[in-house]
DNA sequence: ACGAGCTCCTGCTTGC
DNA sequence: TGCAAGCAGGAGCTCG
């Protein structure tokens, strides 16, 4: 599942393979990915083709590739969306989606299983999507506030998990990056925000910020194909994943099994010993 | 305004 | 064996 380190590997490989490319034609295979772009399908091709990429650019689990024009194609991966660089004849993938010739002779490829994700075009988004603008900044943000961000969980009623995956406070983290961080933070998933101390606020942001840039490092998380680069290798960050997925096997810090409970209809790994139950619990949380 | 829950999607896994 | 339910979950949307 792409959270930020998976994203931002997607465009620093972007970056290097599509700059200065222009699109020559374009192809929707599926209407889903581009039901954003309210025109319609036909549109959307019609649109882009002819347009020239600048440096891909990314804020949270968003993306986008800029036009030189100063329009942007504005890329969400969502659940198992992927960008591939094929060679134009080469077989597609399963459940390929959308086909950009670009003017090199490659063609990019937006695959997308599920379809959470897609493509769409944002006039005069190059600098910054409007689409994109309602979300707070990600810790990779040079402009990222991290007492700031700090103080506005602490003003919430609710638990500190769901602050942390509500893109408009801190943007970037998901459901994976969420567990390790709060594993890392010693910190139980629904304790209240409003209960935190500053310094505790700041403590599980750093150490989101932290499971972050490791996972970067190894190229990203993956379980199974549904996450991959440009190339369609997987990242090897998996290997170092202390509690999500990792039910039943020990706590790498004091060898507890770690646990897997429901929260918000999906799951959360914690370790019961490290990260035990809060005084404070957010209702409902 | 804020918090919580629902919904969209496909395909692999699990259970009867 | 076959079918259906369970599960994965980001984010826009609705509702209280």
């Amino acid at each position: 599942m792409p959270e930020l380190p998976e994203v931002e590997t997607v465009r620093r490989g972007l970056a290097g393979l599509v700059t200065g490319r222009r699109i020559e034609h374009v192809g929707v295979l599926h209407p889903r990915p581009v039901r954003r772009h309210l025109a319609g399908p036909d549109d959307f091709a019609v649109t882009l083709t002819g347009r020239t990429f600048a440096e891909p650019a990314r804020r949270g689990k968003y993306l986008w590739l800029p036009f030189a024009d100063g329009d942007a194609l504005l890329a969400h991966l969502g659940m198992s969306g992927q960008f591939r660089l094929d060679a134009p004849d080469a077989p597609l993938a399963p459940n390929t989606r959308v086909l950009l010739d670009l003017d090199d002779g490659t063609q990019l490829r937006f695959v997308d299983q599920r379809m959470f994700g897609g493509l769409s075009l944002s006039p005069g988004g190059a600098a910054l999507p409007a689409e994109v603008a309602h979300i707070g900044r990600d810790p990779f943000d040079p402009a990222f506030d991290v007492a700031a961000v700090g103080r506005r969980i602490r003003s919430r009623r609710t638990g500190i998990k769901r602050a942390l995956l509500d893109q408009q406070v801190v943007s970037g983290i998901g459901n994976i990056y969420a567990d390790e961080a709060l594993w890392l933070a010693r910190t139980h998933y629904a304790r209240g925000t409003w209960t935190l101390s500053a310094a505790k606020a700041v403590e599980v942001l750093t150490a989101a910020t932290t499971v972050m840039r490791r996972a970067l490092a190894a190229g990203g998380t993956s379980f199974d194909a549904l996450y991959v680069d440009v190339n369609g290798s997987s990242g090897y960050f998996d290997r170092a994943l202390a509690v999500y997925g990792q039910e039943g096997r020990p706590c790498p810090r004091c060898g507890t099994a770690i646990r897997r409970e429901p929260f918000m209809n999906r799951s959360s790994y914690r370790c019961p010993r490290c990260q035990r139950s809060p005084v404070a619990t957010a209702r409902a949380a």
